[in-house]
Parts: structure tokens; C-alpha cells; sequence
RNA sequence: GCGGAUGUGGCGUAAUGGUAGCCGCGCCAGACUUAGGAUCUGGUGGCGAGAGCCGUGGGGGUUCGAGUCCCCCCAUCCGCACCA
């Protein structure tokens, strides 16, 4: 038979779909293994070209390790709920439903061209209510929960309403948007709707007015990861902040555990590294700064803050420095343009000033602010703060390079040290007063320099009495004051925010929410889902409310239900969790199966998710970790990221001012501007003439200037986007060489997480290799060759050889050279002749991991009824390597010269002798006395001269 | 600016501190062919007629021996970026 891929890949794909050969069980007797693809958004545009890579090597390992007797839990799905489908519903008044199951269909018969392995019996959609309905369980859960710092996990919010009862807010540690303050009586006391709104400053999942970045290009809030350079992800919208009453999950209260939690996963330290900048974990100190006004200060007082009945007078400000070593060196202060406090301390005369500016940061957008970084801008309130160190009296000022949600909105200026506070000092002539010294009699005076000193180490100096301490003593030594003074402690922030939960949209989860007087309340867990109204148009309402207020009675016991839904990452934070019980409808997952299968094992995918899922999924899976449901913390225990794919574009030559095109060899000699030509009409960098002419209008009368009667065009690699002409489909790959030759292709271009360039030059070597491995079990002739006889020893230590690098190279996801030792040894039992069952049959399991169509085919051409997937993977067998000579190298000073053989058993001892008496090896000595032998048995020789 | 990664033939890449360039593309030569973007065989880092010399971004160092380990510098890519 001939090698025919379109008949053996079409006719197995349809035997493995028709027998569910890749269905699998919890099954218990077995160990497990759990491989997952991070979730794919199924866009109109069908699979991107970058996926594949990751699906292929994550098919690769799962196949492997079932054939190592593993139970592998391979599972796909969709992450079904979000803009581009509701964007074109937008467009075309479509149901965004329709578009996404058109998009699915056409993703699963993409996904099965290349011959997965997944489960499909337990795929899912986001938007699937059998689905959702957990996510909105969840949801309810984080609303009922609150975050007990003592306990260091999520409780349930009764236990905190209980304690309100019984002790107010005395010796609660709980994580909340604002301190509060209050007797169990003044907690009675209050009515239903304070008690709630009380509460909800503790809640998970809790409703609050927040600055949000408002997309109003798409008509909804975004998280901080949906926003690049003040654009949305999405469409690149510009962002502006607003602020808005929305739900937020406080992710911030895992700050912690998230850092922690990294250094017991198996991820890049560039990954980890992306997820502990992003939690930007500082530790410092939080100092009160009380209004400067006349007469003593009783510190006490102040640090109240002014909340003492009948110190209301008692204005104060709470800062947060990583730097409090530096306190002496405070020569101003600044607030954020968003304080609240600043209409209360501006003097009359600066108001004026002071509201322009806050008017101008304020309508500021994003990106606008970003951009103009370097630009100094603020503006004096005309009032005072007192520094309770040193009890001066230092300005206070308004400038947007303090941030309103970082810290307190409010710093200490220590110009000398900080590079932000001088720029701002040497802009509106502010005083410098250098604190720290490399050495302590090392000072220099601050006027004259050009930058601050940032340094964090050395000494304290002009510091009273800190004064010689190291800046780390320092730092000790005014958190302790300030302690003793009641102003402030030693305490630690994150810019880690809260994750706003809320979309003004339509295409997403319902929240199961209703409002009674003003107040959410959630819905009963047994009423669960609920599901997403049917609305006449799937814009806001002329109000400009979300879509959903669109949707007839939609109210729960004739209250309002909630009209936002919720973000795209609510569905694909726990899905992973799903598939381990897919079709339970009584629970998220049964215990048994999330005892089973636990958490995942090897996650492949994308390092752009590194801010967005990777941070919310740990998030969601350590609260369930917490109300006893996950049974592990981390959700992900081994993540490898494939590299990303490039684009490589084809460039053609046009000569300045002509409809002429020089090659790529001859093009210096001519003033030419490159232009992008479609690298589906350029085979191996030479353009196919014809297919140019026709491919554009501007194009058919072109003339070019040849090398050796080809046009070579030039290359370059770059972002693969439609308008660079540089996209390839892998769908016409499959067509035109398989999908196991696809496979091992992908494989082969290099390691799985380097980048590198989409460049399908190099494919018809490995459809080479796979014709060629086809002919080891049938000869020229088409004709089955295989033969009964008993291999040679020679052709068992290929094959063990073979065996052992194969499975080297799948423990450590090295594909790119398990290909290559396929082509090795597909070549060397080519040259042995070698037609051998014993070799070819434990070859074929080898191999179908990687090409499985070809592998199942040659299998069942062996003879066997089961599939190949079902083999087990063969033993290596070290004794086929076992030889009686060594074949030395022979270096002198290091430089391989010549090579002798001695057997193996040969000592140092018995080598020396002989090595010297060689003729090549006197040659090089040149009659000097070696100075030193080095022997390292069944390796190398060196020869010191 | 801060953090992370990467630098090896014309190209993708390979090398537990031990023979640099495996495997593949491309290229060159040959075989079979009416033909070749098919198949097969051989060759292919640079310089040199040759023995040989030089070669892993650059410069130092450790070592009998460095692409690999250490220090400094350069380039490219990625992430973050007024985070106090």
C-alpha cells in the first residue's frame, strides 16, 4: 500500500470519534495525569496559527504518559462568553449565540483535522448553563464570604455578623475597602440596609463606586489587564477613568497567598516574575501627617484621625513610604488629584488654581496621563502639613504623579532620595535635603546635582536621631518611633488591586443578583441558573443602561435583577475544575472526582495570559481551596508557555517610480521600496512570477530584474497580521502534507517555548521523513514488508538507543530533538535494511504520539486490534549498549587531535602506556614529555604538553 | 528606568564542563527521468593548494579542558513602568 495521508488520516479520525477511543474514566486503580490547553476564545477567524503548537506538544505528552499506564485527563472546551461575537451582534443584530456555535463548529473540525486526543465527552462552553450556573454559584459564595486575615483564609460572612453581634468591630482582622469602627450596640442599632452596607465593605465579592476604567468605544468597564497603554485590549479603544458603582472581586486579599503560592509551582521565572511585579509587593511603613496649625500636637489624637467625637477639628493624613528611613529628608507633601481632603485644606486664594488643576487631571485620559509621564504637573494648596518627626511645617501639594489607588493617594516627598519627588522639587523650586550617604562624611550639596539618590543602602545622615545608622537601621528606627507615637507601623502594600466583576454588556454570565431597597441580595442556590434573557437589540438602553435592562421582567419576586453581567474571565477561572466532573448537575464537581484528579499537572499555553487568567484562576481556585471544595491550592502545578509565533513576511523590490521589481540580490544597486508580498505565492524565498501578476491589479503588468532566472524576495520577521501578507492557515498545510507531518513540523522547529517565526520552509523534510519512515514497513513497491527474522544486535541498539532519547526528550518536553532522533534513526535503519518486526513494532508506539494517524495505520497493519494509544510505551533495555571498546578522542592541551580505541575496562594505567607509544600520538608530541595524561574512562583523553 | 530571557553556518537548530555544528532547510555535484517544486546517492562553518590555522555577540577569569561556570560590556526580544 502506499503512503495515502488524506485516506489514513480521514479514516481514523472518523474510527476514534465513532469508538470514543479517547473517553476516559475517573478510574482510581490507575494514577493519574491531567494536561490542559488553556482555554480558547473561538473567534470568527478560526484557529490562529499559534495555537497548534502548544495543542500538538500537550497531544504528544498526553499520549505518552497514557502509554506509560497513566489515566490522562485530556479535556477541551471553549471559553464561549465575550466581545467580538457580542460586538458583531452589535453589528448585524445576530444573537451572539449563533455566531459562537458557528465559531465552535468550525474550531472542533479544525482541532480534529490534526488528531487530537482530547475527551470530548466532557467538553463545555462558558455560555452553557449548565455551566454558568456554577460560576454564578461561586459568585454567591464570594458574596457570603469575607476574608479573615487572623484565620488567613475566606470565612463565612455570618461568622463576621455574628461577632458584629456579639463585639462590634473590636479584634476583627479582615480584609475590607475602609477601616471600620464600631460597638456591638451601635451594630444592633443599625437598620437593615446600614447592616449591609456595612457588610459589603467585607464581602469577596463586594459592590462599591470605584475609579474603573471606562472603554467607552465598547460601552463597558475593563480590568487593569484589559488595558494597554491607556487602549482596551480589545479593539484598542482609548480608556478613561470614571467613577462607577460596580462589582469587584477583592483579589487583593490573596495578595499573599498568590506571591507565595509561586514558589511551589513549576512555571518560567520570567512567568512568576510577570505575576510578582504584577502583585508588586512593598514593604514600608504608613505614617499619619497631621494639618499644620498653631500650638502643641497631641500625636494621640491625631492618629485617630479626627474619627474621636469632639477632635473633629484634628485633620490628618495617612501616607504610605517604602522609604521612612527617609523622614528627615520630607521636605513637601503631595496628594492625588482624586483626595478627598483637598477641598478642605485648599486656602481661599489657591482654590481657584487648585480646582483648574484637579478639573484638567481629572478628565485626563489614560492614555494622555501615560504618555506625558515625564511632564512635571501640580499645583500648592496653600496649606501645611506638620512632619511628626521633625514637627516642620512642609507644604502640601496636588500633583497626578501620586496615584489615587495606590498607598493612601497621599506621600511624603523626600526629593533627595526619590527620583519622581526631585524632578517635582526642581520644577516648582522646592528645597533638597540629602538624608543619605555612602558613607556618613560623605555629603555633597543637593543644588548641584543632577539626579536624586535612590540608593538603598548606606548611611543616615542630617537624621537627628538616626543619624550613622544604615539605612536599613534607619528605616527600623522610625517605624518603632512611630509606633510609641501612635502615628503609624510598619505594614506592607501591594499593587495587586481588586478586580472590577462587572460588564455593561450582554454577551456574558447574569449575576445572580437582585436589589431590594437598594441593597443586592442573592438569589437561592436551588433557583440556579439564571439564564440569560432574550433582549430585542443588544445595545444600552437610551437611558444608557446595560443591555440587559432591556430584557421584559427581568426581576426576581418582583425585584430588580441586576442588569450588568459578569467579565470574560468569570467562566474560564474555574472551568478547569469542571472537567473533572462535567455532567454533574447536583454539584460544581463531585469531592471523589476533585480527590482524584486534583489539579492540573501540565498547562500549556500562552505567556500573554500571565496578568489576566494565571492570576485570577489561582484566585478563584484558593477561595475554593478555602470554602473545602478544591482540594489543592494551586490550580496549575507545571505551565509551560510555547514561544510565541512570529510572522515571517516576503518582501518584493519595486524600483522608485516604476512598475519594476529588482531581486532581493541585486536590489542595493537600485533606490527600491520593499513591499509585503503574500508568502503564500513564494515558495522557499523565489516568487512564483505568474501568481504575483494575478495576485493584485497593480501587479499585472510588473517587470522584473532576475538572479540567475529567479526572483529571490527578501524576508523579515514580524507580528503575523493580515496586512503584513504573512498569515498561513493550517488548515491548507493538512491539506497539502498531513496532519502528522503538521505535527511533527511544529515540533521540530525548535524548542516548544522559544519564539520563533511561522516559516514553513523546512516542512517537506520532515514529509520526507514520514515517507520514508512509511517505507521501513512497506518496500518501493507499495508492497507490506515486514519480516518474522530475528534483528541483529546492531539493529536492537538503534532502536534502544531510539527508545531511551525518545523518552528522555518526552519527560522534558525536548520535541524538537525527539524528531530529530526519529529522522536519526529512521536513517540509519534505512541504511541496515533493516525490515524487522521486533525493531518496526516498537518504533510505531514511539512514534504515534507524534504521528498518530500514520502510527495507528502501520499498527493495524501489524496485526493488532487495539489501538496503538493502548500500547504500552516499549523498556529500554540498557544491555544493547553495553560495547567492548571505547573509541577515544585525543586531545592535546584541549584540542581534539586523533582518536583511539581501547576497550572499556582499560584503566588510566593501562591506557598511558599504549596512548604513548602511538605513532600519531608521538607525531604531535614532537618528541616533547607530556606533562600530564588526563583519562576520563569512556569519554576523553587530554593530553597536557 | 526596573525585571526576565536570548545571542552558535546562508536559515531553523543540536551539544550530563569532555570530539562545536547532530537533524532538517537551502545550496553544490551526481543517478533515474520527456520533465521536475518527485525520488535516491554524495558533499556542504570560514580561510588555505596542502599540512594546518581560525571559529559559538565582545573583553577578562576559573579549569587539564568553556558554547556551557564566574565578572564586565554590547545587541535583540518580552514584561512592567510616575506603584511612593
Amino acid at each position: 500500500m502506499e503512503y495515502n495521508f488524506r485516506e489514513i488520516e480521514a479514516k481514523w479520525q472518523k474510527i476514534w470519534k465513532e469508538s470514543h477511543l479517547y473517553k476516559i474514566e475517573n478510574d482510581p486503580s490507575k494514577p493519574k495525569f491531567y494536561v490542559l490547553d488553556m482555554f480558547p476564545y473561538p473567534s470568527g477567524a478560526g484557529l490562529h496559527v499559534g495555537h497548534p503548537l502548544g495543542y500538538i506538544a500537550s497531544d504528544i505528552y498526553s499520549r505518552y504518559k497514557r502509554q506509560k499506564g497513566f489515566n490522562v485527563l485530556h479535556p477541551m472546551g471553549y471559553d464561549a462568553f465575550g466581545l467580538p461575537a457580542e460586538q458583531y451582534a452589535i453589528q448585524t443584530g445576530q444573537h451572539p449565540a449563533i455566531t459562537t456555535e458557528k465559531n465552535v463548529k468550525r474550531y472542533r473540525e479544525q482541532l480534529d483535522k490534526l488528531g487530537f486526543c482530547y475527551d470530548w465527552d466532557r467538553e463545555f462552553k462558558t455560555c452553557d448553563p449548565d455551566y454558568y450556573k456554577w460560576t454564578q454559584w461561586t459568585f454567591i459564595q464570594l458574596f457570603h464570604s469575607y476574608y479573615d486575615k487572623k484565620a488567613d483564609k475566606a470565612m463565612p460572612i455570618s461568622e463576621l455578623e455574628e461577632h458584629f453581634n456579639l463585639h462590634g468591630t473590636e479584634d476583627v482582622n479582615a480584609a475590607c475597602s475602609e477601616e471600620m469602627s464600631f460597638t456591638a450596640d451601635e451594630w444592633k442599632a443599625k437598620s437593615e440596609k446600614e447592616k449591609q452596607a456595612a457588610l459589603m465593605n467585607y464581602r469577596l465579592a463586594y459592590l462599591a463606586d470605584t475609579w474603573v476604567n471606562w472603554c467607552a468605544g465598547l460601552g463597558t468597564v475593563l480590568a487593569n489587564d484589559e488595558v494597554v497603554n491607556g487602549l482596551s485590549v480589545r479593539g484598542g479603544y482609548p480608556v478613561e477613568r470614571k467613577l462607577m458603582r460596580q462589582w469587584i472581586l477583592r483579589v487583593s486579599a490573596y495578595a499573599e497567598r498568590l506571591l507565595q503560592g509561586l514558589d511551589k509551582v513549576e512555571w518560567t521565572d520570567s512567568l512568576k516574575e510577570i505575576q510578582r511585579n504584577w502583585i508588586g509587593r512593598s514593604e514600608g511603613a504608613a505614617i499619619w501627617f497631621p494639618l499644620a496649625k498653631e500650638g502643641q500636637y497631641d500625636w494621640k489624637r491625631i492618629y485617630m484621625g479626627g474619627n474621636y467625637d469632639g477632635l473633629q477639628d484634628e485633620v490628618s493624613f495617612e501616607i504610605f513610604t517604602t522609604r521612612p528611613d527617609t523622614i528627615f529628608g520630607v521636605t513637601f507633601m503631595v496628594l492625588c488629584p482624586e483626595h478627598e481632603m483637598i477641598g478642605q485644606i485648599t486656602t481661599p486664594e489657591q482654590k481657584p488654581e487648585v480646582e483648574a488643576y484637579v478639573t484638567w487631571a481629572k478628565n485626563r485620559s489614560e492614555r494622555e496621563r501615560q504618555a506625558e509621564v515625564k511632564k512635571v504637573s501640580g499645583v500648592f494648596t496653600g496649606a501645611y502639613a506638620v512632619n511628626p518627626i521633625t514637627e516642620e511645617r512642609i507644604p502640601i501639594w496636588v500633583s497626578d504623579y501620586v496615584l489615587s489607588d495606590y498607598g493612601t493617594g497621599a506621600i511624603m516627598a523626600v526629593p533627595a532620595h526619590d527620583s519622581r519627588d526631585f524632578a517635582f522639587a526642581r520644577h516648582f523650586n522646592l528645597p533638597v535635603r540629602q538624608v543619605v550617604a555612602p558613607n556618613p562624611n560623605d555629603l555633597s550639596d543637593p543644588g548641584t546635582w543632577e539626579e536624586s539618590m535612590d540608593s538603598k543602602t548606606g548611611y543616615m545622615v542630617n537624621s537627628g536621631f538616626i543619624d550613622g545608622m544604615t539605612v536599613k537601621e534607619g528605616g527600623k528606627a522610625i517605624i518603632e518611633k512611630v509606633k510609641t507615637m501612635c502615628i503609624g507601623y510598619g505594614t506592607v502594600n501591594y499593587r495587586l488591586r481588586d478586580a472590577i466583576f462587572s460588564r455593561q454588556r450582554y454577551w456574558g454570565e447574569p449575576f445572580p443578583i437582585y436589589y431590594k431597597d437598594g441593597m443586592p441580595y442573592t438569589i437561592p442556590v436551588e433557583e440556579l441558573p439564571v439564564e440569560l434573557p432574550e433582549i430585542d437589540k443588544f445595545q444600552p438602553t437610551e437611558t444608557g443602561e446595560p443591555p440587559l435592562a432591556r430584557a421584559k421582567d427581568w426581576t426576581y419576586k418582583g425585584y430588580q435583577m441586576e442588569y450588568n453581567t459578569m467579565p470574560g474571565f468569570a467562566g474560564s477561572s474555574g472551568y478547569y475544575l469542571r472537567y473533572m466532573d462535567p455532567h454533574n448537575d447536583q454539584e460544581y464537581f463531585s469531592k471523589e472526582a476533585n480527590q482524584y484528579w486534583r489539579n492540573v499537572d501540565l498547562y500549556v499555553g500562552g505567556a500573554e495570559h500571565a496578568t489576566g487568567h494565571l492570576i485570577y484562576s489561582r484566585f478563584w481556585n484558593k477561595f475554593l481551596f478555602d470554602i473545602g471544595l478544591s482540594c489543592e491550592e494551586e490550580p496549575f502545578k507545571k505551565l509551560i508557555n510555547q514561544g510565541m509565533i512570529q510572522g515571517r513576511s516576503n518582501f518584493v523590490y519595486r524600483i522608485v517610480g516604476t512598475n519594476q521589481y529588482v531581486s532581493n540580490g541585486l536590489k542595493d544597486q537600485y533606490e527600491v521600496t520593499p513591499i509585503h508580498v503574500d508568502v503564500n505565492i513564494v515558495h522557499n524565498d523565489i516568487l512564483d512570477i505568474e501568481a504575483f501578476k494575478q495576485w493584485m491589479p497593480d501587479f499585472a503588468n510588473a517587470e522584473f530584474i532576475l538572479e540567475n532566472g529567479q526572483y529571490i524576495c527578501g524576508w523579515e520577521v514580524e507580528k503575523m497580521s493580515k496586512s503584513k501578507y504573512n498569515v498561513q492557515n493550517p488548515d491548507d498545510l493538512v491539506e497539502k502534507y498531513g496532519a502528522d507531518t503538521l505535527r511533527m513540523y511544529e515540533m521540530f522547529l525548535g524548542p516548544i517555548e522559544m519564539a520563533k517565526p511561522w516559516d514553513t520552509n523546512g516542512i517537506e523534510g520532515v514529509f520526507r521523513f514520514i515517507k520514508k519512515f512509511w517505507r521501513l514497513y512497506n518496500s518501493q513497491n507499495s508492497e507490506w514488508c515486514v519480516s518474522e527474522e530475528e534483528p541483529t544486535r546492531e539493529e536492537y541498539k538503534i532502536l534502544h538507543k531510539t527508545i531511551k532519547k525518545i523518552e528522555e526528550d518526552n519527560e522534558k518536553f525536548s520535541f524538537n530533538t525527539a524528531v530529530s532522533a526519529f529522522m536519526i534513526c529512521a536513517n540509519e535503519l534505512g541504511d541496515a535494511k533493516c525490515n524487522k518486526r521486533k525493531i518496526l513494532e516498537p518504533l510505531c508506539i514511539l512514534v504515534s504520539a507524534y504521528a498518530p494517524h500514520i502510527a495507528e495505520e502501520l499498527w493495524a497493519m501489524l496485526g493488532h486490534s487495539d489501538s496503538v494509544i493502548n500500547a504500552t510505551f516499549p523498556q529500554y533495555d540498557d544491555s544493547y549498549m553495553q560495547e567492548t571498546d571505547f573509541t577515544y578522542p585525543v586531545s592535546f592541551n584541549g584540542k581534539m587531535r586523533l582518536k583511539i580505541s581501547f576497550p572499556v575496562s582499560y584503566t588510566q594505567k593501562e591506557i598511558e602506556p599504549v596512548l604513548i607509544e602511538n605513532p600519531d600520538v608521538q607525531k604531535w608530541l614532537a618528541g616533547a614529555k607530556p606533562k600530564k595524561i588526563i583519562v576520563v574512562p569512556k569519554r576523553i583523553i587530554n593530553i597536557v604538553m
